[in-house]
Parts: C-alpha cells; sequence; structure tokens
DNA sequence: TATTGTTATACTCTATAACTATA
DNA sequence: TATAGTTATAGAGTATAACAATA
C-alpha cells in the first residue's frame, strides 16, 4: 500500500516536487542553525559567506557570489558590513584591478570554528534520523544535482 | 581516488553540508522556474501557496503557513494581495471563527494549470540528466529528512 | 489561558538597470 | 566591447512583538 504522487486532478504531489521538497528540507534543518546565527548576531547569508572564504582562502567576489547563492549587488552590501566588523578583508587584485580579493580574517575565522561544531551536532541528530549511509547518499545525489546544467 | 570531505582545517566542506547543498541544488532547481514565474507576474512564495492550495483544498492559514513555509504575518500580507488578484478566496470559518479558511479560485487553479508542464519539463530535463531512480531516491531521502524533528 | 490571525515595525534580501573602472 | 564590481531604487520577505477576537 504506497501512497499516491498525483492529486485527484492529476498533478504530481508537492511532495515529489523537487524545488518545493528542497525547500521543506532545508527549513527543517535551518531551524536550530538560525537559533544560533541569532545568538551570533549573524544572517544565513553573512555565515555561508564565512564557510565559503574559510573553504577557498582568498577569492573574488564573484566566486563568493556564487558558492554562497547570492548576487553581486547583495554581496557588495553584506560584504561592506562584515569588512566593518572586523569579519573579512578586502583588496584590489594587483593584476586585475577590476577584482576585489576578500579573505576572512582571524576574527571571523574564531566564529566559524567555535560554531562549527553546532552544525556538526545537526548533522549527527539528522544521522541518527535518518541514518549515516543514506545521509550521504543525499549528499551524493545532490552534488549531482547541482552539476545539472537547466 | 576520491575527494576529501574535509578541508585542510578539518572542517567539513560546503558540498558535504546539507543546509548549503540543499540551498545550492535548489538554486539551480529553481533559475527555470523563476524565468516563468517572473512572465507570469508571480512571486516563488505565490506559486508555493497555489500549488499548496491546489494540492489541499481549503485549508487554514497555519497550514498554508506550514506547508508553503512562510511565517503568518508574511501569509497574511501575500494573501491580501492574491485575493485582490482574485486568485483565492477567504471566509472565516462558521465553526471556529478564529480560522480563516482559504480556498484556490478557478483563476489560480487555471494558473497553476497552465503552467505546471513546465516544471514538469524541468523534472524531465533533471531525470534525462540523472537518471529516472536517482530524482526518486532523492526524493525519497528529502521526505525521510522532512520528516526528522531536529 | 491558549490559539488564530492581524497589525506594526525594523531589518534584510532580491532584482534590475545604470554606471565606473579596467581589460 | 566585455567584465568586475558598485550604486540606486523599488519591491518583497523575515522576524519579533503587541494586539484583537475567539475558544
Amino acid at each position: 500500500m504506497t501512497k499516491s504522487n498525483s492529486t485527484r486532478s492529476g498533478y504530481p504531489r508537492t511532495s515529489r516536487s523537487l524545488p518545493i521538497s528542497l525547500l521543506r528540507a532545508r527549513e527543517v534543518v535551518m531551524q536550530p542553525i538560525r537559533d544560533m546565527l541569532g545568538e551570533l548576531g549573524l544572517t544565513e547569508q553573512k555565515w555561508r559567506i564565512l564557510r565559503t572564504l574559510d573553504e577557498l582562502g582568498e577569492v573574488e567576489q564573484s566566486t563568493i557570489a556564487k558558492e554562497a547563492c547570492l548576487l553581486l549587488p547583495s554581496l557588495t552590501r553584506i560584504l561592506r558590513g562584515m569588512e566593518a566588523d572586523g569579519l573579512i578583508s578586502r583588496q584590489s587584485d594587483a593584476k586585475d584591478k577590476r577584482r576585489t580579493l576578500v579573505t576572512i580574517t582571524d576574527k571571523g575565522r574564531a566564529i566559524v570554528r567555535d560554531n562549527l561544531h553546532l552544525a556538526n551536532d545537526i548533522s549527527a541528530r539528522i544521522e541518527s534520523h535518518m541514518g549515516e549511509d543514506e545521509v550521504k547518499q543525499l549528499l551524493d545525489l545532490l552534488e549531482k544535482l547541482q552539476a545539472a546544467k537547466l
């Protein structure tokens, strides 16, 4: 006895819609992270930028925009605030002066280091619910989806 | 030879972070849908509300909020606009006057019907990239994740 | 007293176009 | 001419608290 994947009208159910299902799943995972970020005074976007910079080192802004799913105009504004807060620093690329290179500061890196354990706790809770293998499988499938050109 | 899942500093890579990976995957899937919605003059949120109402029939606002991942104050404002546009209608529940029951109108339903094929096209493109089985597997895993209480 | 929904408010992000500087 | 980034601007969503009506 399985649940039907379409409504009476023949439309696919929203739970079988990738965009909606990805969003709902993300909301579940994000809730505890939002609580953490609220206490840190960081937005989700700033956290993604810190994680991205911590991972990639010095990069230009277009790269951050792509990795952290932000538009360049948004990024300009957000980075201005983060620079004022001492979380990142910027300098123009000597080889191509159009480019601005961004790095995470020690202060920013400390925030990542001090809080990433909480993100790991959340992962552990998910793994205890779904099983470690299935989380791994899910991450693999998400990576594969990201590689798709639509 | 497999890619390491952690950075030099020992942090998990962002591509193995569920929140970030879910977001990036969603961005890939949403891009063509955003193009469609732009032409229709609908926001993503309004589209999710229409899909939800089309699927569930007459429901109270709290239910919509949960299904479409919106806060009630946002929903109040958005529904006001959608009612003015003739996409939905509202009436207070006779049995419990605190509740407001919302339904999709014929006009709203027509918009869903006329555009859902495009969402299906996108699914088809994803399936041609990932394989039908893997898309199904991904949807199953996402549903399982949504059931997690964190 | 608790719940459903609305209002108010401040903040933030999104989206697009126009613009500057550089290549 | 094309690209990287900024600025300007309008629109929309988020988040929280306070509130009204009802249960």
